[in-house]
DNA sequence: TAGATAATTTAAATCGTTTTAAAAAAGGAT
DNA sequence: ATCCTTTTTTAAAACGATTTAAATTATCTA
């Protein structure tokens, strides 16, 4: 293990200087400083992370929390997220987390004080058991921004969201318009997609049927399993509304497999934009949720936050962010009849 | 910010004590033990992971190196270890690279000393240009751990691998007792799965044509477009071995969505068997790649490692893993006529 | 109750950097 | 040559924990 000290002593001169060298500082003579950097290189010597965090506070690295990873929906975010920091820098590790609790391990881990900074991007169920700690993670230790997790900032925390529960308003709107009125929706009770079908309803005027409400319905098996269901079902919705692409296709794959037709005999509309919904066959209509939008957003409000002044903060937190969402309408919903 | 200084203060004892107290250490006494974890936790004192791996060596944390997580294969790979690292204490933080470039940084990272240990299953060009790096990482740093990268383990890296070259051969063996012998293979220049598609046909005497072998065809949307130039294809092949699922999947996409049918025009088989093959409609006949058994055994070995005396060590490396594939029948392969 | 032993606590060194303040060297002006 | 700047280098403190070895206190024995 190379250590400062040892490249110092090879180019003759204290730690001191070689640590300057190492970091650019102008206060060092030039000769010396690319004398220097040649012994590290030789020599290949890699700081030591932790003792540099330790007195430098700083480490480079941003953590992003994420559901586990199955879900192409967060893959690309995380993708965009990684590809903005690299271009400033910055490393990004991802936590995949699956409960309340591996989110707790994460957050104290950074409260350890191992990321300059933190996104957390995963959803989470209706009561925030973590949101408290993670306040207090923004407010003393590291900036912290939210992807679709808390209605509006808060004192420490910023939000980027999208108007997630217009989404299924959306939907309903194009399938109303295409003359459908069993509208069913399969998702989580209490999410905001649900709650945002439940008030589009309300707005539109559409009588609430309780059998169209599936609710625990978020992953392709979960859509899979459910067709099995509505196919024997008596009073058949004409369309679904997903909680995300792959519910519907999920759901899609199992009611064809089962003789029914989509769309001639029911109408299925997703949630997300996934880049899979483009090449599904049929097409899958959906609502486009932007989410490399938000990715690229929050990290860009991170990095913000990490090199400005606390005016030019202040500032930063004046804004809202709430991206708007689009139907895209492709072959999965057809006029009834 | 609370030091554990703070802590020791308000529990009126030396930091000494107070480390000694919040590791559980039988050298202090019982109430004082008590009266210290109290006050820590009244406080909410989290230790300083810098500090604290400075000097004590250990961070309990473990890298893992994967491509970028849209694939399911690697997903459920990462589950897995997750799953198996917590069960013994460790965090798990996930490094998603797309390039050698990205995987440096990592290791760089890893160097740094921020992780006890470290997985790599990413795959990677045929020059495998970091394996010195990552050797030497594992000579002086942290134990490594390959999953389906090295052909059999190193001076210092074990390797996990299961039969990659033989998946092909399965599959060619399953098409060619259905009556194939035009059997297309679409994958990647110089990978093991490509190799082993060319063995086989040497070894099972069939003929090759150039025409049949698709290079550069890895994911889902390469598939898809595949398709549209097979369904094109004068002398089309009877059946393609695909060299993953998701490019199985992309491939009867757009050859369905072009009026060919799977598997009365062509059979399709993949490889990985993701948990999504089996809900495909037709559900995809495919190689079962053993991944979830491969992140375990990874697991369990690294933390062998990280646990255990010289001797015991020398012992791992007496072992080598290579899991079996085999192949999985289902509906998108059919005898030839 | 002295003396030995065991249990408990603590001061100080340490890990590998950065940074501050002071020292040394170099350059310039008279 | 002397004094004053400016540039360059360095010794030492600091970051926040752990650990070793020494000091203190408690317990036991005869």
């Amino acid at each position: 293990m190379i250590r400062l000290k040892d490249v110092a002593k090879k180019a003759n001169v204290s730690p001191a200087t070689a640590s300057l060298a190492l970091n650019n500082s102008d206060k060092v003579n030039a000769e010396t400083m690319r004398r220097v950097q040649k012994i590290a290189a030789e020599l290949n010597y890699i700081p030591d992370v932790r003792a540099k965090a330790l007195k430098a506070k700083e480490t480079k690295i941003l953590g992003l929390v994420i559901p586990e990873i199955d879900n192409p929906f967060f893959s690309e975010i995380a993708k965009e997220i990684k590809r903005v920091a690299k271009k400033n820098g910055y490393n990004i590790i991802y936590c995949g987390v699956e409960s309340q609790q591996e989110e707790l391990d994460y957050i104290n881990l950074f409260r350890g004080m191992q990321v300059d900074g933190a996104i957390f991007a995963s959803s989470v169920s209706k009561v925030d058991a973590n949101l408290a700690l993670i306040e207090e993670l923004a407010a003393n230790f590291i900036p912290v921004v939210f992807i679709n997790r808390l209605p509006k900032h808060t004192e420490n925390i910023i939000a980027v969201n999208s108007e997630l529960e217009k989404a299924p308003q959306v939907a309903i709107e194009h399938l109303v318009k295409l003359g459908h009125q069993k509208i069913a929706f399969a998702g989580k009770e209490n999410e905001s997609r649900m709650k945002g079908y439940l008030k589009a309803l309300q707005k539109l005027n559409i009588t609430y049927n309780n059998h169209y409400t599936f609710k625990n319905i978020l992953s392709f098996e979960d859509g899979y399993k459910l067709g099995e269901k509505i196919a024997k079902q008596q009073d058949r919705p004409t369309a679904i509304i997903c909680h995300n692409d792959e519910v519907a296709i999920g759901l899609i794959q199992s009611l064809v497999r089962l003789g029914l037709q989509v769309p001639a005999d029911i109408s299925i509309c997703g949630i997300d934009n996934i880049r899979l919904s483009h090449f599904y066959n049929p097409a899958l209509t959906t609502v486009n949720i932007p989410n490399k939008k938000m990715g690229r957003q929050a990290t860009k409000i991170l990095l913000a936050e990490l090199n400005s002044s606390p005016e030019q903060k202040a500032k930063l937190f004046k804004n809202d962010y709430n991206f708007s969402v689009k139907l895209i309408e492709r072959e999965t919903t057809r006029a009834l009849n």
